[in-house]
DNA sequence: GACATCTATATCGATTTAATAGAGATTAAA
DNA sequence: TTTAATCTCTATTAAATCGATATAGATGTC
């Protein structure tokens, strides 16, 4: 029942990005999401791709480009992205709500098996299509903020600044801005 | 999130075999249970060895033999069955309970992805590792039984008495055995 | 001894996975 | 206008896995 890689790291890397949405900064670069969660440079390039063509993410393109999320976080459900990566939820076809396919087996009216696996479908399928990405990034933001950890992306990231890249605008801590309720960088 | 045909051929195979056994049939040949659910009869050989190494089935070598459940059924777990053949239940490895393996995120505490598989991984687990072998059999049999469709495996089936195959001990129709509750063939 | 059946191992082709490579397009800035 | 940084696109590849097939052998019944 393992997810692949590909999705795992397309996940995670969403969640980044929300996080990075969460906190105002803009667009973020390949280099630096693959370094932050030890994804091979290039194959997350591939994985962005497909998420920009499904809708999820945007991208701007030559220097200070980067990826941003396009679709709001609220209307993203892991569900969606796992399917669009690693196909349907269900562990066989025949128990699929978006994938249906006839099996093998004599009648599926009295197969044993696809009665356990319909029930194994709902329940993947009510977690993974009821937690949107927003719940999930607010979830782990709270967290490291109640745990006084550093928020990735955070305004004034020495990392970033010493990279020089741009924050919203310009340097935001002299002309701070807020586009949503802004979380604010508590510790 | 899907299960290989290795494993959905398993567990159809067991299924089979579990309702043999409330039948009162003794061993199941290999073709037979391939034929009865379209399974390639070399492949499913390696697949009920499989199942034989690991305690669940036994087997009967020469003319007239077979395999049958080993393990009581009320012991078999489906969720074993798939760990076995298919490895963890758990979407990623770092939420596995019987394989945890570290993965490549900065911190699996505040890693978002992990909240969310670690409820997926617990609903799955709780649905498999509920259900045993005996409950999924007793269901799929009563259910056929309230339909007065014709459980396979039943004494007096038409098919096994053209091939001769003995059933209990002799021709059970004159000499009838009962060793559990032996569900009667209704219909 | 003939035959039916499971046992064991090897092989194979196709597919998928996880990655790597490299040339090109676009943009900001010097 | 050049340069450098960045995304875009396609191709390639190495390894693993999957699903299946083949074949020779062991074992038991008749």
């Amino acid at each position: 029942m393992a997810l692949s890689k590909r999705c795992v790291y397309g996940l995670r890397a969403l969640i980044d990005l929300g996080v990075a949405q969460r906190m105002d900064r803009d667009v973020v670069r390949i280099q630096e999401l693959a370094e932050g969660e030890n994804i091979p440079e290039k194959f997350l390039e591939q994985i962005l791709m497909q998420l920009k063509h499904a809708g999820f993410l945007e991208s701007v393109r030559g220097k200070y480009g980067g990826y941003r999320i396009r679709t709001p976080m609220d209307i993203i459900r892991f569900g969606d992205v796992v399917r669009l990566i690693d196909g349907p939820l269900a562990p066989i076809a025949c128990v699929s709500q978006t994938a249906y396919e006839k099996c093998s087996c004599p009648d599926e009216v009295y197969c044993g098996l696809r009665m356990v696996m319909l029930d194994v479908r709902n329940a993947i399928a009510n977690i993974l299509d009821q937690y949107s990405l927003k719940q999930v990034v607010d979830l782990a933001i709270k967290k490291m903020q109640d745990d006084s950890v550093r928020v990735p992306f955070t305004e004034g990231n020495w990392f970033e600044a010493l990279q020089g890249v741009p924050l919203k605008k310009t340097l935001s801590k002299e002309n701070p801005q807020r586009r949503k309720k802004s979380a604010s960088t508590k510790a």
